[in-house]
DNA sequence: CGGAATCCGGAACGATACTG
DNA sequence: CAGTATCGTTCCGGATTCCG
């Protein structure tokens, strides 16, 4: 098996790099929001009913430091940030969505509908 | 957010239900190996370096369970297991070599090599 | 040889309260 | 509005032991 390290931390498949990129529960859903336009942190929340503020602002930081979106912010009163994709991102997209597919084709054999 | 049950268990998008199925450190190095011929429960033990015997036979079990692969015993002394890909398996082949395509080209950004 | 059962520590995760 | 801090819980996975 191969095996290489990053961040002193030892990988051992491609895969497992990604999954530690952009794996997780929350991460590929806020990608695939974020793709087409800005989002805001409290549309995010809003429209991810099950993220708590702690796990969406921990996974919202570690995609803006890997490079995958973006973050802005906008001093009005109250302030204002906004979100959105950036090249890097845009090339995981198409992955999320083979991923979206395959899991609807799964729910589809398993009898399970949404 | 659209959400789903099975098991028992509340799912909120299909890519989560992928990962619930063949997700995880060992799932998708198993079906990898085990894609293009029958293997044994000790070549893969060697093959995945790391794993631990508790690892390899619970997630073994789960993929069965799961449809992904199967298990044929051959009654020699000692006792022989094959394990091999059911048709369900080899549509998740493309998936994950999707992914670890993906993987590479993610390694490359950063400058990691294998 | 090919596992299953048990125990256990640490990391991941959730809920709540609080803040610039 | 957009987060932190803190605390409590859950759960993944390693080590060990045992079995047909």
């Amino acid at each position: 098996m191969p095996q290489f390290l990053s961040n002193n931390k030892k990988y051992y498949t491609p895969v497992e790099y990604v999954f530690s990129k952009i794996g997780g529960t929350y991460k590929m859903p806020i990608l695939w929001r974020v793709k087409d336009r800005a989002w805001r942190y409290s549309e995010l929340k809003k429209s991810i009913s099950n993220v708590s503020d702690r796990m969406l602002s921990k996974n919202l930081k570690e995609l803006c430091d890997d490079g995958f979106i973006s973050k802005t912010i906008i001093p009005e009163v109250p302030v204002k940030v906004e979100y959105t994709m950036t090249e890097r991102g845009q090339e995981a997209i198409p992955i999320i969505s083979v991923l979206r597919d395959y899991g609807f084709s799964l729910m589809k054999q398993d009898g399970i509908k949404d």
